[in-house]
DNA sequence: GCCAACGTTGGC
DNA sequence: GCCAACGTTGGC
């Protein structure tokens, strides 16, 4: 079981979008670090979900329900994708700012490499953004 | 809307 | 293989 960091911009898809649909292909990312990072999620690794340019902040939790299979979107080039279902929102949603001051999520890619959209989140890390998020699995 | 940070492209 | 130029992302 492995955790990860998903961002997407509320105005393109949001996580109340997601509670909607019930599951969406996560595609479009054209990136090889996060493809790579797409591609070593399995079916059931828990994501975290991020609301990048508004909001700024981790809104809720999402599970892997589909493993990578080629992007349909891709026009040419070698991408991925994989279908991501909700799991359940935040309580409390945990801002950028938040994570940024918080001492124990200084290693956070979210924090160091902050063009990166999808990322590789430990399970210490994990369970502190949950416990700010006043949520549980 | 601006701009810093980063990734990619292409000329040499 | 280096690096300048360019494009994109995303915070502010």
């Amino acid at each position: 079981m492995q955790y990860w960091l998903v961002k997407s911009e509320p105005d393109t898809y949001s996580f109340q979008q997601l509670e909607k649909d019930g599951k969406t292909r996560w595609d479009g990312v054209r990136n090889y670090q996060a493809r790579n990072n797409l591609r070593a999620m399995k079916t059931g690794d828990i994501c975290l979900f991020y609301h990048s340019n508004i909001g700024l902040e981790v809104v809720g939790i999402a599970k892997v329900v589909k493993e990578h299979y080629p992007d349909p979107t891709a026009e040419k080039g070698d991408w991925s994708a994989v279908d991501l279902g909700p799991v359940k929102a935040f309580k409390r949603p945990v801002s950028l700012v938040e994570i940024k001051n918080h001492p124990a999520l200084q290693q956070l890619l979210l924090v160091r490499n902050a063009r990166l959209s999808v990322m590789p989140v430990s399970f210490d890390e994990f369970s502190v953004i949950l416990q700010l998020g006043e949520t549980q699995l």
